[in-house]
DNA sequence: GTAAATATGTGATGTATATCACATATCAAC
DNA sequence: GTTGATATGTGATATACATCACATATTTAC
């Protein structure tokens, strides 16, 4: 059973709460275990809960005008999905999906928002929170167009590497249609990319396993 | 002079506000003017102010990898800019361009900061409206992806026509180069969608003055 | 284990749009 | 007004990628 006092990857946010808080907190909580590939929201159904990512890894992705998703963002253990929603949306803007086994909590919508209510320590770390993550995406935004697909690709293996594996030797939850849903491309260039680098001695790669031997490579193409 | 406590166009946040903290607001924020095309905020410099529209219309944009200027949004009065950036980075993440003539206020960073402790209410209005804004450049991401120019040219058209300006004899305050920074194409095919458009009889243009003749055309456009 | 579904790789081809080059128009400064 | 700077329009050309088509591999379901 859950329990948010003693829970070791609570966010900085409630962290701020007192006591009497984290009972509020907890008694409108609940954590679910999701499998690969598991659906935890979807865009366009009533938005009831806040989730909080307590392990593994899930992706958030949205639907476009013609009706093709889109990935928005890799999400890492510690951080909020659906904040954006949450406050004063009606219907969930996006879905997510775990990628790896993976624990999230739900938040009843009305607590969190009587939490903030209550706290401000709360309600600005959610702030940053926010914040921070809209910064990310300006630099996502900025940066999509002014790079190659091989330039985003590099950054795609290079985030997974460095930023959510630490390591050069990782397996990529993703098929080849989630690479291209991310980086705004196809499967098929995703392919060809991956192709190049193999070729060019960057990478190995089976399957989803990706061994990254010339990291530097990838950060140089990066910039194309 | 300028003073929060009559401001007739001052924010949500703002009204919720008790007189003392008003005062603190007053005591930190300074009103200043400035002409089209001047700069009211710089990528890069030390950020030590929020800034918050008052009138007129304003552009935020962005440097890329590539060092080329992509714009993120138009802002419209009654809107903070930067506050993304105040609450916990050091530098300016944008820059912001005056449009038209237009009002800004300054607000000092450490006493916002105080009013967001002090304050729940107005912390709340902050994260809503910065999670409001989030889910419109999500919006925004995922479409550009999934339109061709002549599709973001007649949205951009609709934009400044119904959002900003509802009118559709309008002068759009950008030049070529500036629209294409805004829907991520260049100043050439921004010229040749427009000539499209004129052809087709659905818009007329001189300069900057935009005759929308035919609305339910673009809207039809931007679709594709 | 077998069959069906899903995912992946790769060549051939098409196309939207960027880039280049230059003419013309508009704006700003003196 | 004149001059230089900046902005705009437009044809020709190049090219990065998407799309299509199909072969093969891998996963999932029964």
């Amino acid at each position: 059973m859950q329990n948010c006092k003693t829970c070791i990857i609570r966010s900085k946010a409630v962290n701020t709460l007192n006591p009497k808080e984290l009972n509020i907190l907890m008694g409108s909580c609940a954590e679910t275990t999701f499998s690969p590939r598991e659906s935890i929201m979807k865009e366009g159904i009533l938005s009831s809960h806040i989730a909080y990512l307590k392990s593994g890894l899930a992706m958030v992705s949205k639907k476009g005008s013609k009706g093709i998703d889109q990935v928005l963002k890799i999400v890492e253990p510690g951080n909020y999905v659906g904040l954006q929603t949450v406050l004063f949306e009606k219907v969930n803007q996006f879905s997510v999906m775990a990628l790896e086994k993976s624990v999230v909590c739900f938040m009843d919508n009305q607590s969190f928002k009587e939490l903030i209510k209550r706290n401000t320590e709360f309600a600005n770390e959610l702030l940053s929170f926010v914040c921070r993550e809209e910064l990310n995406y300006f630099e996502r935004f900025v940066n999509t167009h002014q790079q190659n697909i091989n330039g985003r690709m590099a950054d795609l293996i290079l985030h997974f590497s460095e930023k959510i594996y630490q390591s050069n030797n990782i397996e990529i939850p993703l098929t080849r249609g989630d690479m291209a849903a991310l980086i705004c491309s196809t499967r098929e260039s995703v392919a060809r990319s991956i192709r190049d680098f193999t070729q060019e001695g960057i990478i190995k790669v089976i399957g989803k396993q990706f061994n990254i031997l010339k990291p530097e490579k990838l950060t140089e193409i990066s910039k194309e």
